[in-house]
DNA sequence: AGCACGCCGACT
DNA sequence: GTCGGCGTGCTC
C-alpha cells in the first residue's frame, strides 16, 4: 500500500497506460525540486514521445522541461491540465539518461526533478545558437599604425576568419585592438559557420607499450570491442602508466564511432592531462568542469546530445550530460573522495559511473594506483575484472619510505620540520633534484591564540577556529567562508600584541623553508577558494618545469600531477588524517593520500624517497606504508570492515538534521529517531551531536543507519520519512546514503 | 525555483 | 483599522 509520498514516488515509477475518454496528457518533468512529472496536454497532432524538451506552464512561470513518459502518471481534474507551450528544437534526452534520472533519484532519496536539474545545467543549450561573429583581414592598413596593430594583421594576413578572442591571443593582444582594427576598416566582422569539434583520432600516435602494459591494454580493448556492460579495476603503481593502457580502451571505443567519458577529479583536470590526451588523439577532448562559462557549457551540451563531442574530459558532473552514443567510461583516480557530492544531491559520481554503464550497456574502467576499499572487494568478489600493472616504467623504481620519529627526533620549538627531514631536503637539492613538503592543511596557521586571556578567535557561524592566511592578512573559516582582517588586539580582551598563531598550515612551512632555503626557489600548491583554477594550473606549469626547487602543497599535490624532477617526498604531519573518529575510511584515506603524494617522488628515474614524520611509526597504516605492504594492508582493513558490516559489506546512511538554534535541532533528531520503523536488521544510531555542531549558523545533529548489504536501505527511510513528525520553523533534514563525510 | 496565501507588529 | 514581514505550501 502506499502511505506517503516517498513511497508514492516509487510506486509511480511504473507507468499506466491511457485509457478511453480520458484527455490525452503527457508527463512533463521539470527541473525543480519536485518528485514527480506533471501532466499537459499535448500540443497540435502527436504528443511529444518521452525525453523531448518542451516548454510548459507551471504556476505563472514557464519552463522548460522533458517528456517523462508515453502516458499520463496521475488523475488529476482534466480541467487543471495545462498545455505544452512549445516543442524546443533540442536533441532529445536519451532514454539512459532518463532513466539515469530515475535511478538516481531513487537511490539518494532526491527529488527528480532536481536530478534533471543536474542534467539541464546549461541553459544556454535550450536557446538558440545565435550567430557567431569572427574578423578577417579587409581593406587598406589603418591611418595610425601601432606594434599591437601590426601584430594582429601579420596573424590575420592568411586571411582566414578568427573569432575575436582567439586573434587576440594568436596575437598577444588584448581584444581592444581587434575592435580598433574593425572600426578603422582594417579587419571585417563577418558571420562565422558554427564551429565543428575537433574529431579525436584512435589512430594518431600509438603508444609504445611495455609488454605488461600492452597485455592490460588488450584486456580494456576487449572489454570495448565486445560491447556490453562490465566494470575492469586498472590498479597500477603511481608511474605504471596506466593512462597510456586506458587511453587504448578510449581509442577502441572512438574507432567504433562511440563517445567516451573520462571523469577526473575536478582539480586534476589540468591542461597537463589534456596536451596528453591531445598527444595521443591529436586533439584536446572537451572539458567539461564549474569553472565554464554558460555559454561554452550550452555548446558542449549541445555537441554531446547530437553525439558531435567524441571524447568528454570532466569532473563528476560530465555524468549528466546527454550522451547519444556513451561506449566508454573511465573514472581516472577512482579513489578520489572528491567524487562524492556533498550538497544538494548527494551521489558519488564512481558508483554513478558504473550505474550508467549498466544502463546504457557500456564498459567502465576505475583506475587507480591505490584504489578503493568498495572496488578491491568488487575485484575480489568477480564482479569487476581486475587488471594490475606492477613495474614502474622506464626502470623507475618505487620510492624508500621511511618514517621520521618525531618522539625521538623533533623540530625544534615553533619549527615544523625535523632535523632528518631538513638535511634529506638538503641532499636533494645538492643532487639537484626538487623536494616537496607535503602538508594537507591551508593557510598559515589554523588557531590564533591571545596569550593574555586564552581567547581562541572562532568563527562567529561555525563550531570552528579561523585559520590565518597570512599572505592575504585575513582569518578566514575554512567551513563558510567568513573573513576577518588580522586583527592586531584580541577581539576578546582587547590586549594588543598577545595574538599568537598556532601550528603550522602550508604558508608556515614555506616560511621555515624560506630561512632555512633562503635562495632556493619554493612554490606553494594550495587549493585555496580564493585561488582560481588558472592559476593553480599556472604554479604547477612552474613546478613540472623544474623552475620551483622545493614545492609546499596540500592535498592537490597528490591529484595525478606528473613532476619529472621530484626525488624526495617530506610528509610534515603523517597523523593528520587518522585522527578523524567516528570516520571508517580514515585509514584507508590516510594511506591513499600518503601513497599518492610520495608517489609523485622519483617517477623518471630510481632513488625517490619518502619521509613520513609521525608521533605513531608503529601505528598499522605507517607500518603498511614504510613496508609497501599494500596487501596486508588492504586485507587488514577489509577484514575490519567485514566484522564491523561496514562498507562495502554493510550500507550506511547519514540522517543529519539542522536548525537555527540548538534545542529545535535536538528535539527533532529526537523525535525523528522514534519514529523509526522496526526492522530487525537495520540499526540506527543516534542522534548525536555533529563534531561541528554549528556551521553557517546551524546547529547540526546526526543519525547513522546501518543495514547489510541485501537490505532495501531506501525503502526503510522513505518508510521512516513517511512517517516522522512534520519539520518545522527552521528545521531540515538531510539524508546521505553512503556517506563520505562525518562531520 | 517562483509565487500566492496567511497570520502577527508599526503605521496612516 | 491597514500595510507588510516572510514562513508554508503548491505548481499538472
Amino acid at each position: 500500500m502506499v502511505t506517503g509520498p516517498y513511497q508514492a514516488a516509487q510506486a509511480r515509477l511504473d507507468l499506466e497506460e491511457p485509457q478511453e475518454g480520458q484527455v490525452r496528457a503527457v508527463p512533463v518533468l521539470v527541473p525543480l525540486a519536485l518528485e514527480e512529472a506533471y501532466d499537459y496536454q499535448p500540443p497540435e497532432g502527436e504528443a511529444p514521445p518521452p525525453g523531448t524538451f518542451v516548454r510548459v506552464p507551471l504556476g505563472s512561470a514557464r519552463r522548460i522541461g522533458v517528456v517523462w513518459g508515453a502516458a499520463r502518471t496521475a488523475d488529476v481534474a482534466p480541467k487543471k491540465l495545462k498545455s505544452i507551450i512549445e516543442v524546443l528544437d533540442v536533441p532529445a534526452l536519451p532514454a539512459v539518461s532518463r532513466r539515469l534520472v530515475d535511478w538516481v533519484a531513487n537511490y539518494t532519496l532526491s527529488p527528480r526533478g532536481m536530478v534533471l536539474k543536474m542534467m539541464m545545467s546549461a541553459p544556454r543549450a535550450f536557446e538558440p545558437e545565435g550567430p557567431r561573429f569572427g574578423y578577417r583581414a579587409a581593406g587598406p592598413p589603418p591611418d595610425r599604425m601601432t606594434p599591437a596593430r601590426e601584430k594582429v594583421l601579420n596573424v590575420a594576413a592568411d586571411g582566414a576568419v578568427r573569432a575575436k578572442a582567439e586573434l587576440a591571443r594568436e596575437a598577444g593582444v588584448s581584444a581592444a585592438v581587434i575592435e580598433g582594427l574593425a572600426a578603422a576598416g582594417s579587419l571585417i566582422r563577418v558571420e562565422m559557420p558554427p564551429p565543428r569539434p575537433a574529431l579525436p583520432d584512435p589512430e594518431h600516435a600509438p603508444p609504445e607499450l611495455a609488454p605488461e602494459q600492452a597485455e592490460a591494454a588488450g584486456k580494456l580493448i576487449d572489454a570495448v570491442r565486445r560491447g556490453g556492460f562490465s566494470v575492469c579495476l586498472l590498479d597500477g603503481v603511481t608511474g605504471a602508466g596506466k593512462t597510456e593502457v586506458y587511453f587504448e580502451a578510449v581509442a577502441a571505443a572512438l574507432a567504433r564511432g562511440q563517445q567516451v567519458l573520462i571523469l577526473l577529479p575536478e582539480i586534476a583536470l589540468t591542461s597537463q592531462f589534456l596536451d596528453r590526451f591531445a598527444k595521443r588523439f591529436g586533439c584536446r577532448p572537451m572539458e567539461w568542469h564549474s569553472a565554464m562559462g554558460a555559454a561554452e557549457r550550452g555548446r558542449i551540451w549541445r555537441a554531446v546530445a547530437k553525439g558531435e563531442a567524441r571524447a568528454v574530459a570532466g569532473a563528476r558532473s560530465a555524468l549528466f550530460l546527454p550522451f547519444a552514443d556513451l561506449g566508454l567510461t573511465v573514472v581516472d583516480e577512482e579513489h578520489e573522495q572528491s567524487f562524492k557530492q556533498e550538497d544538494y544531491v548527494r551521489y558519488q559520481a564512481r558508483d554513478v559511473a558504473v550505474v550508467r554503464g549498466k544502463l546504457g550497456k557500456h564498459p567502465v574502467i576505475l583506475s587507480s594506483a591505490t584504489p578503493s576499499i568498495e572496488s578491491v572487494v568488487n575485484a575480489r568478489q568477480g564482479r569487476y575484472e581486475h587488471v594490475r600493472l606492477t613495474s614502474r616504467y622506464a626502470g623507475a623504481a618505487l620510492p624508500d619510505i621511511r618514517a621520521i620519529d618525531l618522539r625521538a627526533d623533533p623540530p625544534e620549538r615553533g619549527r615544523w620540520l625535523s632535523p632528518a627531514l631538513v638535511s634529506a631536503v638538503r641532499d636533494t637539492l645538492a643532487a639537484d633534484k626538487q623536494a616537496l613538503l607535503f602538508l594537507n592543511r591551508r593557510g598559515y596557521a589554523p588557531l590564533t591564540l591571545c596569550r593574555a586571556c586564552g581567547y581562541r578567535i572562532e568563527c562567529p557561524q561555525c563550531s570552528a577556529t579561523l585559520v590565518e592566511h597570512r599572505a592575504r592578512g585575513k582569518l578566514t573559516c575554512h567551513h563558510c567562508g567568513f573573513v576577518l582582517p588580522r586583527p592586531g588586539d584580541c577581539p576578546a580582551c582587547g590586549v594588543s600584541g598577545k595574538l599568537v598563531p598556532c601550528g603550522p598550515g602550508v604558508e608556515r612551512v614555506a616560511e621555515e623553508v624560506a630561512e632555512r632555503f633562503p635562495d632556493v626557489p619554493a612554490a606553494i600548491l594550495s587549493s585555496d577558494f580564493t585561488t582560481n583554477l588558472s592559476e593553480v594550473r599556472e604554479t604547477i606549469a612552474r613546478i613540472s618545469s623544474g623552475k620551483a626547487r622545493i614545492v609546499i602543497g596540500t592535498q592537490l599535490v597528490a591529484k595525478g600531477h606528473h613532476f619529472p624532477g621530484l626525488a624526495l617526498v617530506g610528509v610534515v604531519d603523517g597523523d593528520l588524517s587518522l585522527a578523524q573518529g567516528g570516520d571508517p575510511r580514515a585509514a584507508e584515506r590516510t594511506f591513499q593520500l600518503m601513497q599518492q603524494v610520495i608517489g609523485r617522488a622519483g617517477r623518471e628515474e630510481s632513488g625517490g624517497v619518502g619521509l613520513i614524520q609521525t608521533h605513531a611509526p608503529d601505528h598499522p597504516v605507517m607500518r603498511a606504508l614504510i613496508s609497501g605492504d599494500r596487501d596486508t594492508f588492504l586485507a587488514r582493513e577489509i577484514a575490519a570492515r567485514e566484522a564491523a558490516v561496514l562498507p562495502p559489506f554493510g550500507r550506511l546512511a547519514a540522517i543529519i538534521v539542522s536548525a537555527g538554534a540548538k534545542p529545535e535541532a535536538e528535539r527533532y533528531a529526537q523525535a525523528l529517531a522514534k519514529a523509526a520503523p522496526p526492522a530487525a536488521r537495520i540499526e540506527v544510531m543516534g542522534p548525536a551531536e555533529a563534531p561541528l555542531v554549528l556551521i553557517r549558523g546551524r546547529y547540526r545533529y546526526r543519525l547513522l543507519v546501518k543495514a547489510p548489504r541485501n537490505v532495501d536501505l531506501q525503502a526503510f527511510l522513505r518508510a521512516w520519512m513517511d512517517r516522522a513528525p512534520l519539520a518545522k520553523g527552521s528545521v531540515r533534514v538531510i539524508i546521505d546514503v553512503d556517506p563520505y563525510s562525518f562531520l
